[in-house]
DNA sequence: GCCTAAGCGGAACGACGAATTCGGTTACGA
DNA sequence: TCGTAACCGAATTCGTCGTTCCGCTTAGGC
């Protein structure tokens, strides 16, 4: 995990992270650490000597949430078939947001402002970018959306979904699958609004 | 506002419901009980002696904000041209949906069980399935989608704008764009998930 | 105008969760 | 093997929030 860390100290670094993991997911961003240090089978303060605040913690596995993204559509940045490529870059990204419930609770407080989410984010986009410019070319995707869109319309599309994943699992797919009917350009109207920059994006306060 | 109520009870009972209103869109539905108080100029007791509990203040204003809704989506029902009411409508809706933060926190619980809730949400679906039939008619929305789905839609909207409308006020108007272009049959691909019922949305539990 | 009961408000209660502290314990280096 | 420093978990502190209690106020019928 971690350099100089003791051995055992390295062993509940490791379950409390795993614990974090599934706990947010489950309950999202408002777990209590009394119930991810029941899980990991530690104390509180064990988790507290590692993330000095709750926001630490979560920090730390949003942060791992933005690479996974981000490697992800690094990977369908290079595929044959653009136009699948895209689309299951989209359906693999809307389902991890939706097993995380906590995913959506980071997305909007200012954990993002945080360098080393920005830094995985940054990548993310710059992947997603390279993976639209193809999807245009190929002619499957629309001129007037850029790659700063896409993370967007992913939340949108995985809140939508959550509201019915109880009742009717895997109803998201359906929302997506209208999300990306509409970033086709056969069916593009001008949209009302300009693009999205980095400057709208990345927060300077 | 009710009767038999004496006269300064309907008057605080008033400054209650505006003030709840106001707190609830700006804070969302955790908003504290103390923080309406103050905002209507009463005690907490004074808000207890109406809704038991903050959950049935939450719920009236729910039902009101529904209703509006529903009537909303009455009036495009009707209108001449079918295609701008339909844009109309779902426009006015994701706008009201961000003015007020509580909205999708109380879409998320089951506030939505409630019988006087329920009311107006099938006044609301019967209002958008007469829209949309005109609408598919004019041959301005696939076929297969159906009213469950708007209001569906229009809460991931309204979610996806919420992360950017501090910084890009109105950038929701984007991806509504995007949305009503999924919506349109030019780009249409078969939807990979069967429409929803009233089975589905009608929670039985 | 008076009487009475409904209405009022603020203080108090209990639960809960984040964060801190402390005394006992354990792993590593010499 | 032993000393020490790092580590651990339970108990505690502190603040917040929903809800209730109780003594005071006041509207409104007679």
């Amino acid at each position: 995990m971690e350099r100089g860390l003791r051995a055992d100290a390295a062993r509940n670094l490791a379950r409390v992270l795993d614990a974090a993991r599934e706990v947010f997911a489950e309950r999202g961003s408002e777990a209590s650490m009394a119930e991810i240090a029941a899980r990991a089978g530690v104390g509180t303060a064990t988790i507290y000597r590692r993330f000095p605040t709750k926001e630490d913690l979560l920090a730390a596995l949003f942060e791992q949430a933005v690479a996974r993204l981000a490697a992800d559509a690094g990977q369908a940045a290079e595929a044959r078939d653009v136009g699948r490529a895209l689309r299951g870059f989209m359906q693999r990204a809307a389902a991890a947001h939706l097993a995380d419930r906590s995913y959506c609770d980071c997305a909007e407080t200012n954990l993002k402002l945080r360098p080393e989410v920005q830094r995985h984010f940054d990548e993310l986009i710059a992947n997603v970018d390279r993976l639209l410019a193809r999807a245009k070319e190929a002619g499957e995707v629309r001129e007037d959306v850029n790659a700063y869109d896409v993370p967007i319309l992913l939340m949108g599309v995985a809140q939508a979904g959550a509201l019915l994943e109880d009742r009717v699992p895997g109803a998201w797919k359906r929302y997506l699958d209208i999300v990306l009917d509409g970033l086709r350009p056969q069916a593009a109207r001008p949209l009302s609004r300009r693009p999205l920059t980095a400057r709208d994006v990345h927060p300077r306060a």
